[in-house]
DNA sequence: ATACTACTAGCCGTTTTCCC
DNA sequence: GGGAAAACGGCTAGTAGTAT
């Protein structure tokens, strides 16, 4: 991005036009995209003008992960929108696209829309922009605005080797035999069988459990944070109130201490003299992330935040063998609070909609 | 009362891995 | 081969605390 500034400002003349391969995100992305998308050289406050953009994410040209585009601009004149982009898409049934193969080669196995592109928000000119055909830019018109719900990423249950449970036995007296689903998440951790109170376990479903109005599946997860205080809780309490519990996650304290966001958010610094000489814990080690009180809350529309088509359902409580208890969100969800039941269905209809998947693809 | 600073919850993006 | 998910690093807006 800095690169692109750099040459307009250094070899560029008034009415120059520079063409630069760059990474899609710059046109897409929040907060360091915004920077880039004023299109104003930033010491002499002269004007770029983006002539076109042409999309090949899905093209994908080079033999790398990378999401390409390519674009153009003028210095001297400021950007208008709409401004016209080229969307390449590879026909079906086409694999990845050869090196060696010819520009003709190309153009026969791709296919090239016509789109347009406009910051989302209007009001916002560095905003992600939003690339569609110009009907369904009209037709999404009526969905902008203020949004009184607040969205929230799902619970870090990390890692999942540690947090994430299997329910082997219920026992008479209500203790749980469980297995820690050690091989689930990435991280190796050893498998454990052991008796725990159920008191602080339950039911939780990931982005993979959700379908548009429902849960396909479900699974179970510890939950050693204290939504209050935003830190696990007290660890004397802890030990004493659910020995079984806190037996279980003393076991894992190594791999516990080392996650990063523990690490980075429940460590202070110990400086003597002005200089840092180590690092002070200031949460019990089994302290988690991203938990809320609402993330216990009664109505919650919840939908998959990482997969590519909109899956809304809502979330309450789910049946288990210990009980009717409240379903947590795994952080490969988002989710936000209803007030009660009704609210909460209605907007899952929304959300669950054609118009609404449309839109939300437009823009990211 | 205002300006500045430090902190972190919440969020975003990228890479790696998994799974069909 | 390709899409989705997992994991984790890193950024930023908002806020509480502190200094002027």
């Amino acid at each position: 991005m800095l690169f692109t500034y750099a040459c307009a400002d250094r070899y560029l003349e008034d009415g120059g036009i520079l063409g630069f391969v760059i990474t899609h995100e710059v046109f897409k992305s929040k907060g360091a995209g915004e920077g880039f998308r004023s299109f104003l050289l930033p010491e002499s406050d002269t004007p770029l003008k983006v002539l076109t953009m042409e999309d090949m994410v899905d093209l994908k040209p080079f033999q790398a992960a990378n999401k390409t585009s390519l674009f153009t601009l003028k210095r001297g004149e400021p950007t208008t929108y709409p401004l016209p982009v080229v969307e390449w898409k590879r026909k079906s049934g086409v694999g990845r696209v050869q090196p060696e193969w010819s520009l003709e080669e190309v153009f026969e196995k791709t296919e090239r829309a016509n789109l347009q592109a406009i910051p989302v928000n209007p009001d916002k000119k560095t905003s992600s922009w939003q690339t569609a055909r110009r009907a369904d830019l009209r037709a999404s018109e009526v969905l902008k605005g203020t949004n009184p719900y607040k969205a929230r990423l799902g619970a870090r249950v990390e890692p999942y080797g540690v947090f994430w449970l299997r329910i082997k036995e219920v026992r008479p007296d209500d203790k749980l035999v469980i297995e820690n689903l050690h091989d689930r998440g990435k991280r190796k951790v050893p498998l454990v069988s052991t008796t725990i109170e159920s008191d602080l376990v339950y039911p939780a479903v990931s982005g993979g459990d959700l379908v548009r109005f429902g849960v396909q599946s479900h699974f179970y997860v510890l939950i050693s944070q204290d939504a209050e205080t935003r830190k696990g809780y007290d660890e004397e309490d802890f030990a004493s109130n659910l020995p079984l519990t806190y037996a279980y996650l003393v076991q894992f304290k190594g791999i516990l201490v080392k996650r990063a966001a523990y690490q980075k958010y429940f460590h202070k610094d110990v400086t003597k003299n002005g200089s840092v000489i180590g690092k002070e814990a200031i949460a019990p080690f089994y302290s988690m992330y991203n938990i809320s009180e609402e993330t216990f809350s009664s109505y919650r529309v919840v939908w998959k935040r990482m997969a590519s088509k909109m899956a809304a359902m809502v979330l309450s409580t789910l049946p288990t063998p210990f009980g009717r208890k409240t379903a947590i969100s795994t952080d490969t969800t988002s989710f936000m609070v209803a007030r009660n039941r009704g609210e909460a269905h209605y907007l899952c209809a929304i959300l669950n909609s054609d118009i609404v998947d449309s839109f939300i693809r437009s823009y990211s």
